[in-house]
DNA sequence: TGTTAATATATCAAATGTGATATAAAGCAA
DNA sequence: TTGCTTTATATCACATTTGATATATTAACA
């Protein structure tokens, strides 16, 4: 993973630390990241292809501001919150194993 | 879903409510518990065959009280920490995936 | 039986994640 | 430009999840 990279998660609020830090990241810790990032970006096209923030927000009981930190991959919205979004859109547990499953 | 399984679900600390409730669940937080569920198993599957539970909570950082209830699919454990856990016992994103993908 | 290892249950303070609110910024058409 | 819609950012009180600890239960075996 190159410095870019790790400038765009520092600025997300990923806590990589130092290089030194970034690079002692454990494997599990480096993958649960990219499932993180990979579901956000998923979530973002699938809503954006039919409905605003706002609608899944409260197609889901959240809130706008939540589903834009989830799809720009914030380092506060869970893995849980992530799936939630996901299945919001109407995206299948298919779906989601998929996404998952092309990490890596 | 039968009632033994909404009772399985309630033991656990699930909320389901009464039945009436418990039948309104919308499909999304089925699917949701579902997936905590497939989780849990396959977790104890692949835990079992290789580690004790206080070795796979050293492993993550956890605690052996904390894999137990991550097991048996207790409502209080995020799939944060099911998914961590299985990071743990080296299952790969493909191996989460599909586990996910296997739901309903 | 008794002893030990493994797992389950209970409790709790601290950390993390949450929706809500306000507001700023960006996009986009008239 | 002006309006209007959408998305992003900041803050915060509240709820959930956390690891730790103690302890109870179960399992396996001498």
């Amino acid at each position: 993973m190159d410095l870019d990279k790790k400038a765009r998660l520092e600025s997300k609020g990923w806590k990589v630390g130092t290089v030194s830090d970034f690079l002692e990241l454990t494997p599990e810790e480096s993958v649960l990241v990219e499932i993180k990032l990979a579901l956000s970006q998923s979530l973002k096209e699938r809503r954006q292809k039919m409905m605003t923030q706002s609608e899944l927000a409260s197609k889901m009981s959240s809130s706008q501001p939540r589903i834009a930190k989830a799809e720009n991959g914030d380092a506060s919205v869970s893995i849980e919150l992530l799936i939630r979004a996901m299945l919001a859109t109407g995206a299948t547990p298919q779906d989601i194993g998929q996404v998952i499953a092309g990490v890596s």
